[in-house]
DNA sequence: GCCGTTTTCGGCCCGACTGTTTTCAGTCG
């Protein structure tokens, strides 16, 4: 599939225009690569089966642009994007991320230094050459290693649930204040993106000075960027940046609205500002220099005409044809999710006993519990054979004895009283390089529910992965398919395999796909959790814990199901036990 | 370079901040 590849293309042409001070190109340019990046079909296909007007189909894309995307994909090349980097022979990528580096400057220190990479930029700025330079001063040097420094320690970018706990933590302690009159996330930590680049904080205060004060002398600041009355920047300890932006109370919303983005959902919704002869900003709603919304985000979608949009679905990847349309999904709760089914215990080497597990998952106020151990062909990670999983099975049922029975006979179901809270025993078994799995059918079948992952040969190719992976589907015994594209997030790519093919497979055998909710999982990702859906595929939100503090990542997983517009009748673990019980018989 | 239920020409999201200037360019979100 071409389509990154063409898009990032169209980008770093876009800079390449900038460099020169083209004017509107580069607009154009990043237009059309944001929606080469937004087509869902393979580029190349809609061309070989549609030709060259398909292309202009595409959003932003013209007659002159088609052309360029049909010399990429005959040639492997194109040829002005081609003359552009001989002109400029820079790493663009790696030098825009240094932040307050843009094309402008990689032009200038190109053609006075000849820097063409991070290491010759780092090299000019400790020389001290780059502070000579017209526009560049003592600061901008400093600045340059700074910025260079994070770069290569962060690759720019963190966890959502690496900095999640200490941004709680810190808004926390800002909302104890006396006079903080209103907190927030806003952003890409607002949105739960899986990697965030530094956090926004929106307040209003009846004493900004004091709050600016408080805020730059936090025990997490290592450094303070730039201090004011509107805004303050520091860097925590664990490596991040957080802006915290001191509002005026009659513009909280439109900030909020505004400081959460996307940028791409935000350009989308002035746009619609301007249709209706209105003007969005920072500031508020405005017709003409009347303000007419701005306290409350719902005010501002209101004004607009939209009904409030979760931060979750903001990318403008159509909430906002849907919002206009009244057809917003409702999208799957925090609250919602009444039980984890993929849990470990101490039996596979989890910290944990299943009775503390389960102890737990009640405290999280959860119906039930999957516990779902590794099985034999993980020797590493202590895995459980045929004997000790029936061994389990024992000690489970042993367990479930013992929690309270409900005081009222409502909860009687079948003639039989159901507990307030039960253990249900699966275990995450392995696809084997056959498809074929490590744990015998007789005993699968002896178990409330079987989860399957591969845990490897992971870089098998596209075909004989699918293969492998439809083929457990297949078995009847199987219900639930463990992180299915085994990405780690910033550090291994998904595997090979044919997605659309492993719906197909799982809409015909009710297979539940599983999105994992470890922080570098979030496996499914939003846009396969959105395909999912879309082909009636039903999930699972787990946490894949080893240790019962893992049981909370739950929130990420929650997130990314919103991100992918996952309902709660999408998701099995959102329903009674007895409903789930009843979709693994079947 | 793209785009049109006012337009096939004349617009394109836009305000704030930083570091460098002495009125502003470049970058960011």
């Amino acid at each position: 599939m071409k389509n990154l590849e063409i898009a990032k293309i169209f980008y770093e042409m876009a800079d390449y225009f900038e460099m020169e001070e083209i004017d509107f190109k580069p607009f154009a340019y990043r237009k059309a690569a944001v929606g080469v990046e937004a087509t869902k079909e393979d580029i190349e296909e809609i061309y070989k089966k549609w030709g060259l007007k398909a292309l202009e189909e595409i959003p932003g894309v013209g007659k002159n642009l088609a052309l360029k995307i049909e010399e990429y994909i005959k040639t492997g090349k194109i040829l002005r994007y081609e003359r552009l980097k001989k002109e400029t022979p820079v790493d663009l990528e790696k030098l825009m991320s240094v932040d307050g580096i843009g094309p402008r400057k990689i032009k200038q220190l190109y053609q006075k230094l000849k820097i063409k990479n991070l290491k010759d930029l780092e090299k000019k700025a400790k020389s001290g050459e780059i502070a000579g330079l017209e526009g560049f001063g003592e600061k901008s040097g400093k600045n340059i290693l700074d910025g260079i420094e994070f770069v290569k320690k962060s690759k720019g970018r963190f966890l959502l649930g690496k900095i999640m706990p200490s941004v709680e933590d810190i808004l926390k302690k800002l909302s104890g204040l006396e006079y903080v009159l209103e907190i927030t996330m806003a952003g890409s930590a607002r949105r739960m993106r899986e990697t965030i680049g530094d956090v926004d904080i929106l307040a209003v205060s009846k004493n900004p000075k004091k709050l600016a004060d408080f805020f730059s002398a936090l025990p997490e600041t290592v450094k303070v960027w730039s201090k004011g009355l509107k805004r303050v920047s520091i860097r925590t300890k664990s490596g991040f940046d957080i802006d915290l932006r001191i509002i005026p109370e009659k513009s909280f919303g439109s900030a909020l609205q505004y400081f959460t983005g996307s940028k791409e959902h935000n350009i989308a919704t002035r746009r619609i500002a301007i249709e209706k002869g209105l003007k969005l900003n920072e500031y508020g709603v405005f017709r003409g220099k009347k303000m007419i919304a701005g306290k409350t985000e719902q005010d501002i979608y209101r004004a607009i005409g939209l009904a409030w949009i979760p931060p979750e679905i903001r990318e403008n990847s159509g909430e906002i044809e849907a919002a206009i349309a009244g057809k917003l999904p409702e999208l799957v709760g925090y609250d919602d999710i009444k039980g984890d089914l993929h849990c470990h215990s101490s039996w596979d080497g989890g910290e944990n006993s299943i009775e503390q597990m389960a102890q737990a998952a009640i405290e999280m106020g959860y119906e039930y519990i999957g516990i779902s151990d590794h099985t034999k062909f993980l020797r590493i990670e202590q895995g459980l054979d045929e004997k000790q999983l029936l061994l389990q099975k024992k000690e489970i049922e042993k367990l479930n004895n013992s929690f309270p029975l409900p005081s009222h006979s409502s909860a009687e179901v079948g003639g039989e009283r159901r507990r307030k809270f039960r253990i249900i025993q699966g275990c995450e078994t392995n696809i084997l390089a056959d498809g074929s799995v490590d744990i015998s059918d007789d005993v699968l079948a002896q178990l409330d529910f079987v989860i399957a992952g591969v845990h490897s040969g992971l870089k098998m190719e596209k075909e004989k992965m699918t293969e492998r992976i439809i083929k457990a589907m297949r078995n009847p015994n199987i219900d639930i398919i463990s992180h299915p594209t085994g990405r780690l997030i910033q550090e291994r790519d998904e595997c090979q395999i044919d997605f659309d093919k492993i719906l197909m497979v799982a809409k015909e055998t009710g297979i539940i796909l599983e999105i994992n909710s470890s922080p570098d999982r979030l496996d499914l990702k939003d846009i396969n959790i959105r395909k999912a859906k879309e082909a009636g595929v039903k999930m699972a939100i787990n946490t894949d814990s080893h240790d019962k503090i893992h049981l909370g990542n739950i929130k990420y997983g929650i997130a990314q199901a919103r991100r992918g517009w996952a309902e709660k009748e999408d998701i099995v673990n959102s329903q009674k036990l007895n409903n789930l019980l009843g979709y693994f018989k079947r």
